[in-house]
RNA sequence: GCCCCCGUAGCUCAACUGGACAGAGCGAUAGACUUCUAAUCUAUAGGUUGCAGGUUCGAGUCCUGCCGGGGGUGCCA
């Protein structure tokens, strides 16, 4: 609100410099306001002169100093303005105007740092969507933690938001599944059982093949390798899908669609596209194939939809997925992926293209990998090898809230070390304990002031006045920040950035707690911040909610 | 080979798409509980932003070339 009050000053002002004569005509484009990052150069700063100085062949100082003068005074607003450095313009906020966001925390409640600058905008956000043929490792949770922030984020800033998990129930992935459930199943039976190429040597695929001889016996042992996988698909995919439902919700993730490429298949909408790619020209055979004319939209090489056996590839169901997503009337859809599939974006790109549905509709947030150790050992993730440490495992191990709060901490293409030994012994002093205790202590306060009997009431006009120390007015600029982090997490897509915000809000509420006695005799001053204690807890649960992480209110 | 990410304090990472003296946390050192929660706070130390050029008023950020790490480059998903 005061980024636009102050901007449009600015504006005024130029206009007003130019009328006057002081400033040749010159057209300053969009004004740049920014949080400076030193507390001395104020609550906003514009580089206009700056960027201005050099079209008009003048000092920058002095056409900031000519755009200050001519800044219209609001006295309600802004308490200073200056030329520093370069030609920095820096406004300070009246003190006044910093304590006003106290009533609007207290009016807001938990819509608090809502935007809208999503516009309604409706957004698919769909992540994790693992192959339901094991359990969800460490690297899905990270696309959990990432996913469901972005989508809660995204959501506070004003987008109408979907979160949609794509369940790959089809296909290779469930073949090889089964085949090597039927191994094991072989080999439980003293049988030889061979793992086929790409077959999962998990554990837990031993325990399945246990669990059915444990209840089938051996009334499997006769029926051709290709039955027996195919039954042991639809006996235990549902299963494992469920099992991934369960993980997921004991992250706190819940997903709005669960879709089946089965889905795609059933309601012919593959065919459809395939033939549509193929009516239109997109698409053309070749060696038995059929093949995707990627390259005409700037892909490497075509690609093949159909194979010479007749068998769809995960490419034309992947086509016909998101031809199904944009039929549901999304502005965009967001696809979270690993990084291992980077290779994959042009090629989707050229589909949304050839498909009709333009290729900005698409956005795809590539997300590095998680590389585990253990102890300082790697280890591999792979479904394919015996080790794997499951997401169930690590939530077990250091909590949902840390481990979400973790996973969010670094920006989605940074890889993540993530070493289990040290993740345990690190998690007293993860910082989601800092951002929680911050809660916590305030629900302390709160509890303290209702034992003690001290008038909780909202102050009355004027009372926040009392609010002035240095920490005071500190905590005060932070919550305001709190709406602007929402809009620059959202329409960036950063959700990581969330964690860093919490940290400092929850950094100045202990250096207030530090400074100001929040219960005292006063009895004014008591009700002034226990009115500026409770926004701030507003805050904090907002922000941990975002996240994904809980607010607690005893630590 | 080609393509995409990353390289910033001892460690893990920020830096608001080109701005002011590159910031936090952890770790280190030295302090602070008779108090509404010390899971906290305060202070100090720590940097040629991988290297070399270039662009401009101004570069961690943009361009070129190297070096190092990760990923991709399937009629796999």
């Amino acid at each position: 609100m005061s980024k636009e009050q102050i901007t449009s000053l600015i504006e005024e002002s130029i206009r007003a410099a130019i009328g006057e004569g002081k400033l040749p005509p010159v057209e300053p484009g969009r004004i740049e306001l920014d949080r400076p990052k030193r507390k001395e150069h104020g609550d906003w700063a514009t580089n206009v002169a700056l960027a201005v100085a050099g079209r008009v062949g003048m000092n920058s100082r002095d056409v900031a100093a000519i755009i200050a003068e001519s800044i219209k005074p609001a006295p309600d607003i802004i308490s200073r303005v200056e030329v520093a450095g370069p030609g920095f313009i820096n406004f300070h906020l009246a003190p006044a105007f910093v304590r006003s966001i106290l009533y609007e925390v207290a009016e807001k409640g938990k819509k608090f740092g809502m935007s809208d600058v999503g516009a309604g905008r409706k957004v698919q956000v769909e992540f994790v969507s693992a192959n339901p043929v094991g359990p969800l490792h460490v690297g899905h949770g990270r696309w959990a933690a990432l996913g469901d922030a972005l989508a809660s984020v995204m959501s506070h800033a004003g987008y109408n938001i979907e979160r949609e998990y794509y369940v790959n129930d089809y296909g290779t992935q469930m073949l090889n599944f089964g085949l090597s459930i039927s191994a094991r199943y072989l080999e439980a039976l003293g049988r030889p059982g061979e793992l086929p190429e790409g077959g999962y040597a998990g554990q837990y695929i031993v325990d399945i093949a246990s669990r059915i001889v444990a209840e089938h016996g051996d009334e499997y042992l006769e029926l051709p390798e290709s039955a027996r996988a195919e039954l042991f698909i639809e006996m235990e995919y549902p299963r494992m899908l469920e099992s991934i439902m369960g993980t997921l919700e004991r992250m706190g993730v819940v997903f709005d669609v669960w879709f089946s490429e089965r889905e795609l298949y059933r309601s012919g909408e593959i065919a459809e596209a395939l033939e549509a790619l193929e009516a239109g020209g997109k698409a053309y055979r070749k060696d038995g194939a059929l093949w995707l004319h990627t390259t005409e939209y700037g892909d490497e090489k075509d690609r093949v939809l159909v194979r010479a056996n007749g068998e769809p590839t995960y490419f034309a169901s992947d086509i016909a997925y998101h031809h199904d997503k944009m039929r549901r009337g999304f502005d965009t859809i967001i696809d979270i992926w690993g990084a291992d599939h980077h290779g994959y974006v042009p090629r989707m790109n050229a589909s949304m293209e050839a498909m009709g549905s333009g290729a900005e509709h698409l956005e795809v947030i590539l997300g590095q990998l998680v590389k585990l150790f253990r102890g300082g050992e790697p280890v591999t993730m792979s479904k394919r090898t015996g080790e794997i440490v499951t997401l169930d495992e690590l939530i077990e191990e250091v909590g949902v809230d840390a481990a979400r709060y973790f996973f969010l901490q670094r920006s989605n293409d940074s890889p993540l070390d993530f070493d289990i030994e040290l993740a345990k012994r690190e998690s007293p002093e993860n910082p989601v304990f800092y951002v929680q205790y911050a809660h916590a202590r305030i629900c302390s306060i709160l509890r303290y002031a209702g034992e003690s009997g001290a008038d909780l009431s909202d102050p009355a006009p004027g009372e926040l006045e009392l609010l002035q120390t240095e920490a005071e007015m500190d905590l005060l600029r932070k919550l305001a920040e709190l709406e602007e982090i929402v809009e620059f997490c959202a329409e960036r897509r950063v959700p990581h950035r969330l964690t860093g915000y919490a940290e400092d809000l929850a950094s100045l509420f202990h250096a207030f707690y530090r400074d100001c006695r929040v219960i005292t005799e006063d009895e004014c001053m008591t009700r002034a911040r226990v009115f500026a204690v409770r926004a701030v807890r507003q805050a904090l649960e907002i922000v941990l909610g975002l996240i994904g992480v809980s607010a607690p209110e005893k630590m």
